[in-house]
Order: structure tokens, then C-alpha cells, then sequence
DNA sequence: GCCATCAGTTAGATCACGCTAATGGTAGCG
DNA sequence: CGCTACCATTAGCGTGATCTAACTGATGGC
């Protein structure tokens, strides 16, 4: 079993992963907020106990004893996330930060019986799927650098709260949730912002925040 | 904040203290499953952060800080006990092992949503009162040693868990759980064990087991 | 009064996890 | 080519938590 620690960077690199960036080194050191040689050493016990290959080069990849400890930790999480937000009432921001640590702390048995109880969901309250029960939405794309037309919100990537909590929020309160109708009125590739109207709203997001929203295109 | 290493020390000198035992190192490491040498060290750690004081003599004893944090622990460990059982029908056994490591995980804003969502209750499944919401029941005493009588079961140690995880299968089988009625036949002082009826059934049990059991003794 | 038992501590070691400072490598850019 | 940036690793260190082996002190039995 691995740590808690190890289990939060095997956490972030399924995370990474999942966004399509490469992991590396100092890319791990900047998301779990430690210090590179700390990432080096971690990365080194992880190889020894057979969670990651590093395969020469920089980017270190999972095997498949990591990845499957990695996805039972995010579904973990996202089962946490969907308790807290929906029978605790707790808000998104909070229901993620409390689920970061209860994630390390239930076993598959509480898992399975808290996913029964709350009705086997298919995502996260962000939309995201929980893996090993749901799957991507097929044909889902970034919000940014959209031409102009309809779609649905399908999910707000979870790395949005890493990198600003705040964005949540913002998001949330201007009702950009999984299942919200918008249109795309303009993509502005000088300022690589993007004008989009949700409900009565209008919105200008940088594409860098959009980026972090995924839709669905109507068919027309 | 203590880490969860000094919180189960925390937890298990807060339960010690309950069932009227004096708390030494050496009581401590049989707790814990650790070597002596260990508490000493983890002792001189709690001791130095001002979670207890060691008086001279060999007895340790919480500071009202250190006896504060155990108190938390504690009160979470039975709220998680109560969400366990009555929330996700776990049984008594598997729901106490889950809540010893679900209890450092949750923080006071989800305990108290996770109480209010519980019906705000006044113990957890055995019967052990809740840090801070309720109290033990007045006139309680331990079934052990008890004359002949009338009485109803108030709750069941805690300890009964770690000293011997199976009592707690076979009370629960046998329906001496809190508020079962139950009469004392014959307390026999030479083979030290005490004969009861409860409901249908006649039990017998050794002054050990029945001292982990509490009873309220009935008004005639 | 002595010996066995139990308790607490010291000594010395290991491992996980974190840090800073310094070293070495690669890659783009002028 | 050489400089700058960025990156990974080494070296060296500290703390928390654990272990075993060995020492020391109290206590109770005979």
C-alpha cells in the first residue's frame, strides 16, 4: 500500500496525464508544492516499489500496478466529492480540499456501499467521470478556441482547482456547471479570449480559463 | 496540528483514562502495537508540543490542550461509527476499523454537517457517549461483579474493540447491545463469571467480558 | 537479602519525507 | 559559438517514527 504521499503523486500524475501534459520532474514539484529533489526521491522509491517507469528520458510514465492505485484514488475522490457536495451540502471549493484527504482514508468496502448510497453517479460534481464507472463524454472538446455555435458543458477539468480555486467559483456562480447550454458568440485570436452567453449571461473568458471547460458541440 | 501518529497516542490515552486505567508507556506501547522505546520518544514529542506532562512519576497525563484534541478525536471516530453503521450498514467491527482511519481525515466543518445529517446523535452504535454532545449515562456501572438484578444495557466499552474485536460480534449475536433489558441470575464469586438472561436467552460470561459492559441497574 | 520480573530509558540503526546549495546537462537563441 | 534558461540530480542535513539490544531501577516473592 502505498503512502499517503506517494498517493498524491500518483494522484497528480494520473491528473496530468489526464489533461495531456507530459509529467515531468518539475512539473510534479510545482503541483504537490514540494521542492525537486524531494519529487526526485519520491519518484525513485515509486520506481522501486513499481509504480513509474522514468524510460530515459525526463517524462516518467505509470505502470499498470500505478495506474490502477491512481485511479482507485481518484475515483476515490471523486465519490468523496459527490458525498460532500450533495449530502453534506458543502460547496465545491471545500467538497475538493476535503476530499483530498478523505480520499486516502477509505477503504474499497466504504467506497462501494458510499457509491451505492448516493446512487451510483457518473461523475464528480464537476462533471468529471469516475474512472472505472463512467467514461469521458465521447466527442467532448475544450471550450477554448471554439468557433462560434452552440453547446453543453460536459465538465470543468479538476486541475482548475489546483491551479485557481477561485476559478470554480466564478464558475459556478455564473452557472458554467456540466449540463448548462451556451453559446459561443466570438473567439477573439488577438486578445485569445472567447465571448460566450450561458442562460441570460454573457461571459468573456481567457482562452487559458477556458481551456479548462469542456464541451459538447450541438449537432445542428 | 498533531499528526495522526500522535493523535491515535491522543486517542488511546483519552480511552485508557475512560475505563479508570492508569496510563503508562509501557500500557501504551501494548495499545498502540509499538516498542516501548517508540512511545518514549513519541511521548517526550507530545510532551515537548504541551499535549502532556509526565509529573515525576510513571503515569502520563493529558494537558487540557492535548485532552481538548483527544476529546475531537475521539467525538469524530463515533460520529464516523454512527454514519458507518446506520448510513452504510456496515457492522460494528469493520465500521470501528474504518473509523480509526477515517477520523483523522475529516475536518470540523464536515463533522459537524456529517452530525447534523445523522440526526444530531447522543452515541455512537455501542452506546458510548459522543466528546462534547452528550454525557455517559448517571448511575451506570459495569456488569462485572453485579448482584442478582434487574438492569438495561448502557453501552459497551470501546476497548472491548481492541482487546478482542470478536466480543463484539458475539454480544452483538447475542442482543446485548444498548438498550436490551437484561436480568443477572447468579454472580459466582469462585469461577468469576456471571450468568444473565437476556430476552430468550440465558448467557454466561467472565468478569473480564462483562466489565465491558455497562448497565443502569432497574428501580424496583 | 537476593533474584526474577517488569518498566522506562539509552544507544544506535533504518526509512520516509522534506529542505537548501551546488553541480551537470540540454536546448534555444542571438 | 557561447550564453541563458531550465531541468534533474547529488550532497548534506533535519525530523518523525519505527526497530533491537542493552542498561537501570523498582517491586514483590521466597
Amino acid at each position: 500500500m502505498p503512502s499517503e504521499v506517494i498517493s498524491r503523486y500518483l494522484e497528480a500524475i494520473y491528473y496530468m496525464r489526464a489533461e495531456g501534459e507530459i509529467v515531468t520532474n518539475a512539473r510534479l514539484a510545482e503541483w504537490l508544492g514540494v521542492s525537486r529533489p524531494t519529487v526526485t526521491a519520491g519518484l525513485r522509491r515509486m520506481a522501486r516499489d513499481g509504480l513509474l517507469r522514468t524510460d530515459g528520458g525526463k517524462e516518467v510514465a505509470l505502470t499498470p500496478e500505478g495506474d490502477g492505485k491512481a485511479s482507485a484514488i481518484v475515483r476515490r475522490h471523486r465519490i468523496m466529492e459527490r458525498w460532500l457536495t450533495d449530502a453534506l451540502g458543502l460547496d465545491w471549493i471545500v467538497a475538493d480540499e476535503e476530499a483530498a484527504r478523505l480520499e486516502h482514508a477509505i477503504s474499497e468496502v466504504v467506497e462501494e456501499r458510499l457509491y451505492d448510497a448516493l446512487g451510483r453517479p457518473s461523475s464528480c460534481p464537476h462533471g468529471n467521470p469516475i474512472p472505472g464507472h463512467s467514461e469521458p463524454v465521447a466527442g467532448e472538446r475544450r471550450l477554448s478556441g471554439f468557433s462560434p455555435g452552440r453547446a453543453t458543458v460536459t465538465r470543468i477539468s479538476e486541475v482548475a482547482e489546483r491551479e485557481a480555486p477561485s476559478l470554480l467559483q466564478y464558475l459556478h456562480e455564473r452557472n458554467l456547471v456540466p449540463g448548462t447550454q451556451l453559446e459561443i458568440l466570438e473567439s477573439d485570436q488577438v486578445g485569445r479570449t472567447i465571448r460566450i452567453q450561458a442562460g441570460k449571461r454573457e461571459v468573456t473568458l481567457s482562452w487559458e480559463t477556458a481551456a479548462k471547460i469542456w464541451v459538447l458541440p450541438q449537432a445542428d
